[in-house]
DNA sequence: GGGTAATAGTTCAGTCGTACAACTAATGCG
DNA sequence: CGCATTAGTTGTACGACTGAACTATTACCC
């Protein structure tokens, strides 16, 4: 386990670390890093130094230090019609620094590039059939894959920070040990070892939560909540919850299976013993079936039924309906089970959900507002994801380049 | 709104706060006072010094600094029966900055001094009956009372640090704004004014919050757990979570509303105005009910009934049984859910659930063990509350002690 | 009993990072 | 063309931590 990041190796494990002088400069690195990247217009030196309430002496020579480490790029020198000497805008370096995506889900695999403005700089992904798949042959797939996007990503003078490995389902980010992908049909092995991509700092993660990550990259026309649960929904469904802009991930990263909440006890059975779990009212395969279409019709096929008016759609007016709104009714019940256990006030659906919304909303609103404790005093937010297909790969990217962010010394 | 704690004041509220040359000494004068009072033997400077990694030079000035700030006491240099000169055990300053609990609750009000040894300075409860009462009233008395204990604990040379009012209720600790308390009739106050307390900086904080704070507290046989979920049985049922020896409130502190988690949407109708909520099996009034005992019968009742083998004791064999059992696995399939949203390993059971453990646990793990997805890979752990009565006196004293120790900088 | 080794705590010069003030650079405006 | 204005740089001062040397106090051994 030779993992390059950061280095807090306090031999015997006590809380945080001593603070010492280069403490400091580290800190204010990072903010001034995150004064360039997180805001709309490019500031100048002194307008990170108004942002940050640093002296602008200080923040000039971190700025110098960021420069030099590619990480931030200076613009030409711009007149703002101002008198004055004309800022020098700062913004993130293209194309200098890049993180990777990498993902296996049951349909595809891919790889996608990000440079810190967050644009996509390689993309590749592979439709494939990968349930009950061998893992050393599909994740050695991939990290061909990968060895080939890193090539041609070093040719162009770029360098790679690190990567992030999404897989759909039960995931250690901590140990690297992937319990089990009942999609996939693999369990108990360690994934990063059979990609073959050597020194390069791979990390997994479970899909869902880099999906969330990946709402937050912002360039879309609606902010993204600094806090919101997501829920994907696919065959199964998973959820990731995000606060303050970060994953809040539990003891061990497996949170947000929300796929298995009670909606009701007298439901059906579902694939993980119990029964009425959300699953089967809220899976791929159970709305197709209400909505009269073979479980593995694409998703395409269901939009169409439902745009066309179909059985499936709500009769408006009346409190309940059917056709796919057993998904609706049962997809709040479990929402609200979340929010009153975790008092998050957006919403996020993506997946499959996320062209489904204008059938689902009604249902799904009207539940949340009965059932939610909470719901008076809060204004609840539900709304489709932002990030486009192959969410993961994006916010696995985004992941390595926020660790960067989060500790820009370690690149200096 | 005046509060005397922490000046993080950035005009424009940005993200975290430049780090001039003092910040760092306010981090290790932090990891200096946590090394000293979270430990179980007492630390010489030395030892402080290896445990922070800290030079000697470093923490005896610190040290010397949390000394004249009275947080910390130096013992008499004892010989470890070792070579070289002895050692001078440091610990937390007994009587010398104590903290304020306060609670009103349904059936009584309470205040309570800790001093960062943790011991209890002065206790005062007070019975009553609080339903539908008038706030002015109550708060006032409870104020009343708060004086007299702040009185004669400043008249013995002791400071109070602040202070925390435990509320059964939905709560707002940034804003200090009591949404609704269904328990006592309360609706949309600021508590803090009716209690008259001057200057003191008091917070506001739901029960259940505190009380799970409370467990921190160690002392007990048991090493509390550093993340888990504290679940409150009583009229209601409220729950908190506690990740790293912190509480998570979500975006407002609204979360752990347990009590109103689906168990069954055909089951009986709750007050919250749903159906089927876990309030309606596990509240205390159910729970008396499936006993055969009066809605309103005190807890011992139940206990004894059960001790004696009356209905409601689960023979044992069987999947399921009768009696309080409805309880055990209605509350099983809360927790499943809230395991599968949150992956936390340890459930504590307080309020009335703690003398009832014995009647739920076989009932409680069967069903985690079953819709718990991640249960083949963690070890769930079920225990019962570890701190005494009326525990959010206790955690509320006890955060406001905590916060001091987050920031001492602010009393040298 | 005295010397030596060992450990705790203090003192002091050295280093590093930030703040503040003065300075240079570059522009708009009258 | 000079002045006001804003951006960025330079240099001194200060504060906090470090490391090494020093003092203080004990145990152990001869």
């Amino acid at each position: 386990m030779t993992t390059a990041g950061t280095a807090h190796d306090t031999s015997t494990r006590t809380g945080p670390a001593a603070a010492r002088q280069h403490s400091l400069r580290e800190h204010n690195l990072e903010l001034v890093a995150r004064a360039v990247f997180e805001v709309p217009e490019p500031l100048s030196r002194a307008g990170v130094a108004a942002a940050t309430g640093l002296a602008r002496a200080t923040v000039s020579t971190l700025v110098d230090q960021l420069v030099a480490a590619r990480l931030v790029r200076e613009l030409p020198a711009v007149t703002g019609g101002r008198a004055g000497r004309p800022a020098v805008p700062l913004v993130p370096a293209p194309r200098s620094l890049v993180g990777l995506g990498l993902e296996v889900n049951v349909d595809y695999l891919g790889v996608r590039v990000l440079d810190l403005t967050g644009e996509v700089v390689a993309d590749r992904v592979v439709p494939g059939a990968f349930h009950d798949s061998d893992p050393a042959v599909v994740l050695g797939r991939l990290g061909e894959l990968a060895r080939e996007v890193c090539d041609g990503v070093a040719a162009a003078g770029m360098t790679v920070a690190g990567a992030r490995l999404a897989l759909p389902g039960l995931v250690d980010p901590r140990t690297g040990l992937l319990e089990v992908a009942p999609n996939l049909g693999w369990s108990s092995l360690e994934p990063v070892g059979l990609l073959g991509l050597g020194e390069l700092p791979v990390r997994i993660a479970n899909e869902a939560k880099l999906a969330a990550l990946a709402e937050l990259a912002g360039g879309s026309d609606v902010a993204a909540p600094d806090s919101f649960v997501f829920v994907s929904g696919d065959v199964g469904i998973g959820a990731a919850i995000v606060v303050d802009r970060a994953l809040f991930l539990g003891e061990r990263g497996w949170n947000g299976e929300i796929g298995h909440v009670v909606v009701d006890p007298a439901g059906p059975r579902c694939s993980c013993g119990a029964f009425g779990c959300l699953e089967q009212y809220a899976g791929k395969a159970a709305m197709m079936r209400a909505a009269g279409l073979p479980p593995d019709a694409p998703l395409a096929a269901l939009v169409e039924r439902l745009a066309d008016g179909g059985p499936g759609v709500p009769d408006s007016g009346g409190a309940s309906a059917d056709g796919a709104l057993p998904a609706g009714r049962a997809l709040g019940s479990a929402l609200a089970d979340f929010v009153n256990l975790l008092d998050v006030s957006t919403i996020v659906l993506g997946g499959a959900y996320t062209d489904l919304l204008p059938w689902l909303r009604a249902d799904i609103e009207a539940v949340l507002a009965d059932r939610v404790l909470a719901a008076p005093f809060v204004d609840l937010q539900v709304r489709a994801a932002q990030a486009g297909p192959q969410a993961a790969l994006t916010g696995g990217a985004r992941e390595v380049l926020q660790a960067v962010l989060a500790d820009p010394a370690a690149w200096v």
